[in-house]
DNA sequence: TGCCCCACGC
DNA sequence: GACGTACGTGGGGCAC
């Protein structure tokens, strides 16, 4: 049985590191981002490849026998910087610690050593996994040779096979050397022959396989210019070859034997994490798990009967339900902590408790909790309902920062430092394995949420006055919160039997063109499956293969639209694409979500999770229901009104994103375009056409549309360039000649980003607050996305604040003027209600103020309203 | 179970 | 020059 053997390229990847992360240094002020990019690749390594030998390599300094060939090798390549070169020593200390061989030889760089210990472990039978993010390691692929390239970032690896390699770049391991012969290596300095690239080279080897048949027959070379620079550049391309390929007989100073592993001490890692300041990768230790970590204590009591002095004016307060889904899975316990102590009841005992209930109800009792509409909701659905929900550790913690993935309890408290609480899934599993613990377990975790809960609570409420977020958090979410409870509980009827209908016809349909689909491939196949369907597009009927994925053939919706004309196949692909996106997703996805008792949907609206401040929607996902094509758009059909007499009403903002960058940006001819009422997309396109509006045509309107598209969305040129179906040249144009005409923009875009840079994050109109860590990155992409985001940031997150605003106003306008019509849905820019058909008018009314006057801009606010006896007609 | 591709909305 | 590109949710296929 042969080894398991890993080999490092440690330069590259400790480079990659470096480029990927911003520049962390730890409290020391050492610079850490490479040794800690390197580490998470290594812990995943260790995981995922359980090495019995290992070996992480080095270049070994300026000079290497390659120089001897060819002077300029590696010539022209940037210093390494010495924020890097000082991460190195640290790098062999922790490889130290997790025992870990490292190795390099003087003359030679680290791919050789790889290569001399991948060769001869392979002849030994063993199986090699070489790491890297140099592409020349590729010429090492063989049956044993496994090489995995990092692809972004540094755990994100592409893993090479003979098989693999011969897929991604149609040549075989022994070719990469020849391949780089060709088109040589400018990172390396390495000239190949000028003129030809990988494509070139690609079909040159395809046609030849190597460099010696092709200069043996270089007539059969296709194309005069080619042949020349072939035949100028010969001497050329033979020593690039030379210098690409790697030494397999490296006079290295150990053996294989030197490189095995048995694994790493945890006391030893772990003390050098906590000097690198890496806490968050301690968890990752082997090891770490059996030491335990000392628990929170908390004395819960069980009660049998809730008395008066339990229930005080401040107290936390945790109600235990296992499933996401609150509108459908039982409360399992629900827990108190305040000064009195920490008390856990079932929710059998609270029902029945009118203490208890007197309690819940009294707003003067305030309550903090953790998700305070989960709570609401949940306590609401056992007839219990709940008021003096002042404080939401869900929010708050949200507010402070968006970036954070995890809010809940035991996640916030690990962050600051406490991590004697378990996770719920720690507690409880997850997937299929969740379920209720015995009952001391259940309470003790419930009880510890409690008591951490009241705890962080203050110091969460600190750091929303730090940000000034109090208003954001007081005036806007916490009463937002308690609305989409409301709304979320009244649900929306949906006309199940009508959507069963329009299943039927469009499974009718489905059979029929899926037959077609078939007789035009001459075969039966998955329709939906991209795997299949690309070989018998692109292969079988020879259709041309525009754009490639990670895995194969792209089969995506623009791909195949340019095709439409090339065979009948492909708008049958499309047709049935489109409706089978109706059948699965909207019709069999709703109907699965229809509430047995209700016959609503209850959608669960997330607002602790996008990072702009928008909300999301869940089970269903209400915010993305048809609209654009008629055939989906009769899926709204199926939203009615839940009682007899009453019509659902629709009320959007229009141009709402525009009219915020007209206020922040106070350019004043935008500001006087909406002040004007004009067509906005058709001013936009007399601006950047340069022609008057009534000259303005239906494509150029169009264009303009994608433009101020771009703008609200913070889209590059590349994706307006896609959206257009323009080049990238003529796409960024069109910007230009956008902030040429809207000066004022341009200046804003460019103060937002200064801002964003200096103080690391943007803010709302309402301090709603992003981070963006990559603003100062010297990757050049992430850099990029991060400046486009602070210039969209803003302007997306100030609309959703003004709509988070007037739906409180509006909540509380309705209560004012008696209405009985409701707020049912939220999508970004409009609201949903259903309304007795009676108060129309009079809801017409209040709506239109409420949404135009929730907040005075520079500019009015405008908003559009239409109702009908289903969503479809509310149009 | 997790990832990829695809597609729907704003 | 940088080769990948708003914000979300969800379904089906597929490899493990």
């Amino acid at each position: 049985m042969g080894n398991k053997l890993v080999l490092i390229d440690g330069n590259s990847i400790a480079y990659r590191a470096f480029f990927a992360l911003p520049l962390l240094n730890n409290d020391k002020g050492v610079y850490t981002n490479a040794v800690y990019g390197f580490t998470t690749m290594l812990l995943k390594i260790l995981e995922e490849e359980s090495p019995d030998h290992m070996l992480v390599a080095f270049d070994a300094g300026k000079t290497t026998f390659r120089h001897k060939t060819y002077e300029e090798y590696k010539g022209g390549r940037q210093k390494t910087p010495p924020e890097l070169s000082e991460q190195f020593p640290v790098l062999q200390d922790l490889l130290d610690a997790f025992e870990i061989k490292h190795y390099q030889l003087d003359q030679y760089e680290a791919d050789d050593i790889i290569g001399t210990l991948a060769r001869e472990a392979e002849q030994r039978g063993d199986e090699v996994t070489v790491i890297s993010g140099d592409k020349d390691l590729l010429q090492l692929v063989s049956e044993r040779v496994t090489v995995r390239l990092t692809k972004k970032g540094i755990t994100d690896v592409d893993t090479y096979t003979p098989a693999s390699l011969k897929e991604k770049m149609e040549i075989e391991p022994s070719q990469i050397i020849h391949l780089k012969a060709l088109m040589g290596d400018s990172s390396d300095n390495i000239p190949g022959v000028p003129g030809v690239g990988e494509k070139t080279a690609v079909k040159l080897l395809k046609q030849f396989e190597t460099l010696d048949n092709l200069y043996e027959d270089l007539e059969a070379v296709s194309g005069k210019k080619l042949k020349e620079k072939l035949e100028a550049n010969k001497e050329e391309a033979y020593m690039s070859k030379e210098l690409v390929t790697i030494e397999i007989n490296a006079p290295l100073q150990m053996t294989l034997q030197d490189t095995s592993y048995s694994g790493y001490e945890a006391s030893a890692v772990k003390e050098q994490f906590q000097n690198l300041g890496f806490s968050s990768l301690l968890s990752r230790i082997e090891g770490h798990k059996e030491e335990e970590v000392e628990m929170i204590s908390v004395d819960v009591k069980i009660e049998e009967t809730i008395t008066e002095d339990m229930l005080m004016d401040e107290t936390a307060l945790i109600v235990e339900i296992l499933e996401d889904n609150y509108h459908t899975s039982p409360i399992e316990a629900v827990v108190l902590s305040n000064e009195k102590g920490v008390f856990a009841f079932s929710v059998e005992q609270v029902m029945e408790s009118e203490i208890f209930k007197a309690w819940a109800a009294d707003s003067s009792k305030h309550k903090w909790v953790f998700d305070a509409k989960r709570t609401v909701v949940a306590f609401k659905r056992c007839g219990i309902p709940l008021e003096g929900v002042t404080f939401d550790v869900l929010l708050a913690s949200y507010l402070v920062n968006p970036a954070v993935n995890n809010h809940d309890i035991p996640a916030i408290s690990h962050r600051l430092g406490e991590t004697g609480i378990p996770s719920d899934e720690e507690v409880y599993g997850k997937g299929a394995k969740r379920g209720r613990p015995e009952e001391d377990v259940l309470y003790e975790h419930a009880g510890r949420k409690a008591l951490m809960l009241y705890r962080l609570k203050s110091n969460l409420e600190d750091q929303l006055k730090q940000n000034k977020q109090e208003d954001l958090f007081y005036n806007l979410e916490m009463p937002l919160t308690v609305i989409l409870g409301e709304m979320e509980h009244t649900g929306v009827r949906v006309d199940t039997d009508r959507l069963k209908r329009m299943g039927e016809e469009l499974e009718g349909r489905l059979a029929e063109i899926e037959k077609r689909i078939y007789e035009h491939a001459g075969e039966e196949f998955n329709i939906n499956s991209p795997k299949q369907l690309g070989p018998i597009l692109f292969e079988k009927l020879g259709l041309p293969a525009l754009k490639k994925t990670k895995t194969g053939y792209s089969t995506a919706a623009d791909v195949l639209e340019q095709l439409s004309d090339e065979h009948e196949i492909i708008d049958e692909i499309l047709l049935y694409r489109q409706l089978g996106k109706l059948q699965s997703t909207y019709i069999e996805g709703l109907l699965k979500v229809v509430h047995k008792d209700t016959g609503k949907v209850h959608t669960r609206f997330n607002q602790a999770l996008t990072q702009t401040g928008r909300l999301s929607s869940t089970d269903p996902n209400l915010q993305n229901i048809p609209i654009r094509l008629e055939e989906g758009r009769k899926i709204r059909q199926a939203f009615i009104p839940s009682e007899a007499g009453w019509v659902i009403f629709a009320s959007d903002y229009s141009q709402i994103e525009l009219r915020v960058l007209a206020h922040m940006s106070g350019d004043e001819k935008l500001i006087q375009s909406f002040k004007d009422g004009e067509d906005i997309h058709t001013k936009t396109a007399s601006e950047v056409f340069g022609v008057s509006p009534e000259e303005v045509n239906a494509d150029m309107r169009r264009q303009a549309k994608a433009v101020n598209f771009g703008i609200v969305y913070g889209i590059s040129d590349y994706g307006l360039s896609q959206s257009l179906g323009v080049t990238r040249k003529a796409a960024q144009t069109y910007i230009d000649a956008y902030f040429k005409s809207y000066p004022k923009v341009k200046e804003y875009m460019d103060d937002t980003v200064r801002q964003a840079k200096e103080e690391g994050f943007v803010e709302t109109l309402m301090n709603r607050r992003r981070y963006l860590p990559d603003m100062n990155s010297r990757n050049f992409n992430r850099r990029n996305a991060a400046e486009r985001t602070a210039m969209n940031t803003p302007i997306q997150g100030t609309a959703a604040d003004i709509i988070k605003k007037a739906m409180i106003d509006l909540a509380e306008r309705l209560t004012q003027e008696d209405l009985e019509a409701t707020m049912l849905m939220q999508v970004h820019d409009e609201l949903i209600l259903e309304v007795p058909e009676k108060e129309v008018e009079h809801l017409t009314k209040v709506v239109k103020e409420v949404m135009e006057h929730t907040v005075e801009l520079v500019v009015p606010l405008e908003v559009d309203h239409s109702y009908g006896n289903t969503w479809f007609d509310a149009k």
